[in-house]
DNA sequence: CACTTCTTGTCAATGTTTTGTCTAGATCTT
DNA sequence: AAGATCTAGACAAAACATTGACAAGAAGTG
């Protein structure tokens, strides 16, 4: 279980919710309790978001917030799977560790090379665990397990090759409502020359476009060349990579500072996946930011949007 | 049963009924009586609301609420039972514009490498168009479009794939409705091992999901062995392949060869893909079906499925 | 037909509660 | 230094409640 604590900009922009609400529905109805730093800054676990995710969307149709805020957030679930559509909660004993039993659900279909299988598992994990977790806590995990598992053997390229695809498909599947915003802020996403592993980098995209961005998706291994070159096409004002394996590229440190030669320096460049870490130094020599967790990446891309918009 | 009240702004949306007219009902007629907060607010119960629904209803047949009042729960639900069901209006389009203009209009996206404005233009093509004449007549001519461009140099790899990449995300994401059909039979898709190029395969699984099959989906480039594992693991009744470039792959007769023989008899092969033709000799060979066009893949796949299944 | 009477949705006036937003000054972050 | 976040208090717009009334149409009556 995630543990990390965020801060208020983060939930606010998450929830949808001004930052003078979630003090007030704090204040007047104890509706969330986050932790604090030691500098008395709010720091709101994942649960409390999920909380006020729910409860936004519940006053949204009609229910008045002072009620709301007393109940369990059991119950709010159960409120918010009655009222848009009669999605029928399957009855689950959660706490048990969810999550968990899910990925071990999901990993058996994948080394069964059970493609229909996994299909429904992971559809089903969306709407249960919600998008945000679902990618958080049961993807990324499941492509850390995919990836380790293929280097050492443990299954081949058809188990490798049908899990991403499908993956890659629910991921884009799921992101896609959010694809039309118009006048959005636009980001690259691509995997740097050499980086085959592309589901890295449809993580990203599929953030940045819940977050409100418009993404222009590039794919798997482009040369720095062309990722620049897309980016000033598009009047970008971020390129995110993805950079999983391998780990030593001696090549990629030389794509990274021709990328941002080619760059007006007002674009920031964003660094995830797995093996970025390793390319530490360059990465702060170009001034590119790495991101280890994609709350901490929706965290840039809004820092990234207020900065330019102001 | 919830037993959790609700308050009038979601009355009032839920039922479309005004405020003044859902108090204006129960000053005079008692139609529901809700309770009352401490602060005096009404409050409604999920039956009570549901009462409101059907008196919503009726009365806009034409009944008049101070008889309907009066009435029972269920009373009302049986009057409402021979009322007709909210049907709604399916505004139909008009002409079809022609396809021709589509495409340039897809094409000046590719080329201005404006993954957005290609992302409308598609969705909106699969609307006007239907999945089968979007698929047929504008993606299959993208594609190839996409293809000599790329080999003359016209463009380059950015475009290719950032196109790639949001035709890919298209196609499946239409097909997805079709996915989780069980029972059905199964079709493993690849490309065989050096062929990089996916789109033909996307476009085989999402005419194959559209006929009812369940896919799996493998992507490009990969060895026989494994495409032929997936293919008996999943007792699938055919192998769909894509060969687009090379067009003279030395090494490609000896993989088509080394899968005929990995594969049980009765599984199918079917070999699709602007290249395909130039492995004539091999597919005639291992007794696979050269496929050139969408329809004519359809037809094989019924083909196919009905010799099975008699 | 003309004339009441009834129905029924809507409104106004007035008071209370709820809820989002703001101000101001201090503290923290970048 | 500029921008966020914190607390505490205050404000104002919306929402809700009650009572009483109006007007247009339906319905009943002589």
């Amino acid at each position: 279980m995630s543990d990390f604590r965020y801060p208020m900009r983060l939930v606010a922009q998450r929830t949808g919710l001004s930052p003078h609400v979630l003090r007030a529905w704090e204040r007047r109805y104890e509706a969330v309790t986050p932790e604090r730093s030691e500098t008395n800054r709010r720091l709101y676990s994942e649960a409390e978001i999920i909380r006020l995710e729910l409860m936004a969307r519940l006053t949204e149709a009609g229910n008045s917030i002072r009620q709301i805020a007393a109940l369990s957030t059991t119950e709010l679930e159960t409120m918010a799977g009655a009222l848009p559509s009669p999605t029928v909660t399957p009855s689950r004993s959660e706490t048990s560790s969810p999550d968990q039993a899910l990925l071990e659900e999901a990993w058996s279909c994948v080394v069964d090379l059970d493609s229909p299988a996994l299909s429904k598992v992971l559809n089903r994990a969306t709407v249960s665990l919600g998008i945000s977790k679902f990618s958080a806590d049961l993807i990324v995990p499941l492509i850390e397990r995919i990836g380790t598992a293929w280097q050492s053997g443990e299954i081949s390229a058809a188990e490798e090759h049908a899990a991403s695809a499908l993956i890659k498909e629910v991921l884009f599947t799921t992101s896609r409502p959010f694809a039309e915003s118009t006048g959005a802020p636009n980001l690259v996403v691509a995997t740097p020359a050499g980086q085959l592993h592309e589901l890295g980098a449809v993580l990203v995209s599929c953030t940045a476009r819940r977050d409100g961005w418009q993404v222009t998706y590039l794919g798997p291994s482009l040369p720095a060349a062309e990722i620049a070159r897309a980016a000033i096409r598009n009047q970008s004002l971020a390129v995110g990579l993805s950079i999983v394996y391998p780990s030593d590229d001696p090549q990629l440190p030389a794509e990274l500072l021709q990328l941002r030669q080619s760059l007006p320096d007002e674009v920031s460049i964003l660094i995830g996946g797995r093996s970025a870490g390793y390319y530490n130094e360059t990465a702060q020599e170009i001034g590119a930011k790495i991101v280890t967790d994609l709350a901490v990446l929706a965290l840039e891309l809004d820092k990234i949007r207020s900065r330019r918009s102001s």
